[in-house]
Order: C-alpha cells, then structure tokens, then sequence
DNA sequence: AACTACATTATAATAATTCTAAACTATTGA
DNA sequence: TCAATAGTTTAGAATTATTATAATGTAGTT
C-alpha cells in the first residue's frame, strides 16, 4: 500500500505542489488495489464523507483537471450528462450499463484489438476509444 | 429533394405532432444531400439565422431529444463540454479533430468492424461507438 | 523568518439544460 | 364547421455543472 510520501513525489515529477487537498485526493483515487471510475460529484463526496477532510469544489476541479493533463486521469464521457473519470489510463475501452449507469472495464478477452485501416491526411492518432452500451436484455429502454 | 409532406407524414409515423417548429427542423436536418453533425446551437442558429423562423430554445431541446429517443438522431458525446448529434443513425464511427473541434463520419474503408468476443452477463449490446481523437502531426496539444 | 509563487477557498459568474405555467394549435368527432 | 381536448410552444425562471475572481493561505526558497 502506498504511502503518502510515494504521492507526494509524484506530484512533484510532475510539477505539482504537494499540497494537502492533493495528497488527499491521491489517496482516494490511487491507494487502491483496482483502478475505478468516479464522478467528480463521488470524489467530493469520498473526500468529505470517508476522509472526514473538508475541500472546495473549485480545487477539486482543478486538481482533477490537473491530473487529467498530466496523464494521472482519462477522462470518459457517455453522453452530454453523464462523465466519468478514469484512474486507469492505459489504453482500453468500456461496456457502460445503461440500467444501473456502471462503467466497466473490457479487458482483452472481452475485444479484439480496433483496427484502423485510414486515417485523417496529416493527424495523428491521439486515442481510440471504444464504448459499448448494453442493458437489461428484458427491457427495451434507450 | 423531400418535401414537407414527406416530413409530415414521417413525424405522423412517429406519433409526433408535425407542428410548424417540427416540419422546420426536419427541412434543416434531413433535407440535404450528405447527413450531417450539429450541437443545439448550431441548429438554432440555422433555424433562426438561415432560415428566418424563431423558435424556442426549449422547442429545440425538446424536439432534438424527440427525435433521438425515436431514432432519427444520435447523440456524439466527445467529453464533458462537447457534443454533437448526428443525422446518419446508422452504425459507424468518427474521427475527431481536436485541432478544429470537427468531428467526421468514418467509413468502411477506414475501421474494421469492432470485434467483441464477450459481453456481460444477462445484457444486450445496444451499440457500439469508436471515438478516434485525431491532431495534427507538429503539435503536442490535449 | 521572510519572501515569492502558487494553491485554496467561498462566492460570484457563466453556461447548458430543464422546468413551469400560460398561451397556442393540431386533431378528433359531434 | 366548430368546439373540445390533448399535445406543443413559448418566455422566463430554476437548476445544474463548471469556471472565474480575488482574498487568504501555504509550500518552497533564501
């Protein structure tokens, strides 16, 4: 299990002050067995709730955004209302389970590798993202 | 080239009043040659800019999201601020340019078709979407 | 310890979307 | 044809999510 001092040179590789709230969200976010998917809502609710820490909802954002940007974060988004963020940010893709709003890792047996075959003339490829929507095989909901 | 009674009569299929705000969206969405990507304001623009009609932002939101739930459009979310929808509803995938924020149908030649070789359990796959975040070649941006 | 630069905070501002309730209109059927 | 009614549009208010602001606080450096 990590220890706060393994955060807090991390942030510092990556030129962020280690400062409390930061550290704080580290630990919820990375002092974990499995990787998971979060809210920026769940993240100020783990915070405030489970770590008993009080924090403002701007730096939240900003540290999240910050993490993003550096690569700690990916960030999935399901439609216009609903983002989630990533702690794994190795390239993989999604189910997101349109009854119970879950997001749930493919792993490699779940899909065979994307195959482009043509890109856009003079771009590069940044990601590829594949997301796989199912639901309850009963019902016929959107 | 369709005309309005073709939309009439599309929307009456649908159970939708073709009222006057209705017909007019349909004209701007589904009176081209080539299907086409769109954010609300985009169309209200249209609809208020080109076309010379007022019409409410609600009656947009509303009659957007009407036609999504019936199927005549789909809804491209690329993160948390950006979104797009779609008037090609059948299967397929896009590129997005981050440099120029413009997102592009892919076609056959372009992808192989997603292979997925295990599901969850009980559920069914309602669909299947790859996002390819494309920029240029000389730049390093997000 | 003091300085500086960066961070955090509460709050205000902005933006996107949805809600509301009144006015309007397409459809039905008398 | 006309009235009834059920669904639709509308402006504006309300809500929600996110970002900006400016004052205060804090980490890192000297």
């Amino acid at each position: 299990m990590a220890k706060n001092c393994d955060f807090i040179e991390k942030l510092r590789e990556l030129g962020l002050r280690p400062t409390k709230q930061r550290v704080n969200i580290c630990e919820v976010l990375f002092n974990r067995e499995k990787t998971f998917h979060f809210t920026i809502n769940d993240l100020v609710k783990m915070i405030s709730e489970k770590m008993n820490q009080k924090i403002s909802l701007a730096t939240v954002y900003n540290t999240v955004h910050a993490f993003e940007k550096k690569g700690y974060l990916k960030e999935i988004s399901i439609d216009s209302h609903k983002s989630y963020f990533d702690t794994n940010t190795s390239a993989h893709h999604h189910f997101f389970d349109e009854d119970t709003n879950e997001l749930i890792d493919c792993d490699e047996n779940d899909i065979d590798p994307v195959n482009i075959k043509k890109n856009i003339t003079g771009k590069k490829i940044n990601s590829v993202e594949v997301l796989i929507k199912v639901a309850s095989d009963n019902q016929n909901q959107k």
